[in-house]
DNA sequence: AATATCATTCTACACCTGTAGAAGACATTT
DNA sequence: AAATGTCTTCTACAGGTGTAGAATGATATT
């Protein structure tokens, strides 16, 4: 039985986040100077985030000459569709519906972005 | 300022969605109850959780007779917003195509639900 | 060689969560 | 009155999270 992905607690998941976007390897020089303005936190407490993302499998961690460098190891993706289906659950009793209706009312959707997503649906629907 | 909705840990967001799910205020007892088979907590885990609830302002806890009776100060409306929006704009880049876009690819989306959100949104922008 | 620099690793610590036994307060049954 | 049962409140404790100083090791500079 495969441990299924750990949630991420938000620290983690704004360093990995970072590391996604860049399409490479990334220091934790770059991470630091990526927050800058956001997260301005101490060099030492992003290097604790990524040691602690590193025990838990999300990256991997290698020398590289005098810096480490650090890769992820689990997609976006793959941890977005995680997350999105136990929000959905444990949120919304599985009903999209709901959480959109939830977004809406508290004004959290741009008419356009509502226009967007009906296309996506009837492009899916369509699709199949 | 006022501070804002804080989210809740797993534990107390499943004692809320007893309490808001009951029409009337509830015991310790009743919510108890409610859990059976779902999550099988020690009575005093669920009042330990009780407590934390209601130190954080999520519900009253008044003596009513020989038992304490609860009842919810922030309603699930009112969190549900908070909650999506943070969720949308932490995870998602506050982009609610890409939030759908994930539950599809993992298959969390029945073809039902995709249609009911359709109509939902239908419903929406011709409303306005 | 001694020192200053810089990234990394250790260590720390308070607060949060999950979980629940121990202890207290009150009602009920011997 | 004593024993019992039932809630509730206290206390506890391990593991997670946010945050970062102290110590270490390697390199660059004086």
């Amino acid at each position: 039985m495969k441990k299924s992905i750990r949630r991420l607690p938000d620290s983690e998941l704004e360093i990995m986040k970072v590391i996604w976007d860049a399409k490479e390897p990334v220091t934790s020089a770059y991470i630091s100077e990526k927050l800058r303005g956001k997260k301005d936190w101490k060099i030492t407490s992003i290097l604790t985030f990524l040691a602690r993302l590193t025990d838990k499998g999300f990256v991997e961690c290698k020398r590289e000459g005098k810096v480490n460098i650090y890769r992820p190891l689990i997609s976006e993706q793959e941890y977005l569709e995680k997350e999105s289906k136990s929000i959905l659950e444990k949120l919304y009793n599985n009903s999209l519906t709901n959480f959109v209706a939830s977004l809406y009312s508290s004004n959290a959707i741009a008419e356009d972005e509502l226009k967007e997503l009906q296309e996506f649906i009837e492009k899916l629907t369509r699709g199949e």
